[in-house]
DNA sequence: GCCGACAGGTCCGAAAACGGCTAGTTGCGC
DNA sequence: GCGCAACTAGCCGTTTTCGGACCTGTCGGC
């Protein structure tokens, strides 16, 4: 994945451990936990993208994913740059926005939704690369059979945001 | 066991508890006391069919019951419709029909006569899955050295019935 | 470029488990 | 010896379970 306009980033902790939030001139364009999987390369390179906490995006995205985790915000109100990936993914993350808050979709519906039922695992890989946690919730997407089945940032992530939403039991 | 056809049921009670009784428009294509095992899954779930007490089938099959319980009839002249089921299970349930009131045959008999004779365990299967009770007389078999040996609508039931047709003792 | 791995799900066949049994064999107590 | 209970091992259709095969788009490695 490219990051080629000019990108700036900013962390913050969580009750979820430590985040990492990035943003262009349109907006959010990445949130990821520390340590979690398919971080872009500039995250794990050495070139990295300069720091600035002060940008209104990364100052918005801060203050609304604490209340998230207050308990006191269930929808996000953030410009999103979502123009990186291929067309495929870019189609699987916006049905992920469709989802709301508390409920959850098994990986066969989403691929359904999209009118190819058969890329069921393409949809699980591309989701595995949404940049935007959280914000663009792939983590309320679980298996058929109602197991979590998994989640780059880690299956207890996927478990604590759940049951914060109220999408277990 | 799956019921296609345009269904309806309705309920009565008996002096054996209540019952419910379905049907369709080929004839009567269900009978089950309440808490019987081997339910068909539209009674279970919460799929159900509509009720309509007016059907005449299930008009008849109330009246002749009646009469059966009041020990003015021995056999029943209704339409049956046993279409569903394997073939193995309609030719049991077809056997079943041809043992007369107040007689009773064993598991190896029923299975003897439809000329697989080493059958008898699937024969018993079977006839626990009869769904029109009472009607297919599947109370009316009982095990090779006379005991009564199960019965889906449990054997207090099956006792009772065997002795308002006089075949015990 | 080709190959293999994935945050899954469906289908199909094989295998095992499960019964409303029963004849045969023990192991008792008389 | 005899009768009776308890156990066993086959019997057979059905149901359930389980394991592969296949599908699909991307990405990382060769």
């Amino acid at each position: 994945m490219k990051f080629d306009d000019a990108i700036v980033h900013a962390t913050f902790s969580s009750p979820l451990g430590t985040v990492l939030i990035a943003a262009t001139d349109k907006g959010l364009a990445g949130l990821w936990f520390e340590g979690q999987r398919h971080l872009p390369a500039e995250l794990t390179g050495t070139r990295v993208w300069p720091k600035d906490p002060t940008h209104p995006v990364l100052e918005q995205t801060v203050a609304q994913i604490s209340e998230y985790f207050a308990g006191h915000r269930r929808r996000f109100d953030l410009a999103l740059d979502l123009v990186r990936g291929t067309v495929f993914q870019r189609s699987v993350w916006q049905a992920l926005q469709a989802i709301p808050p508390g409920k959850t979709l098994s990986y066969g519906e989403i691929s359904a939704k999209m009118g190819n039922p058969a890329a069921v695992r393409a949809v699980g890989a591309a989701i595995g690369r949404n940049p935007i946690s959280i914000i663009v919730p792939c983590h309320r997407v679980i298996g058929a059979s109602g197991a979590l089945t998994g989640y780059a940032g880690g299956l207890e992530r996927k478990k604590a945001l759940l049951e914060l939403e109220g999408a277990l039991h």
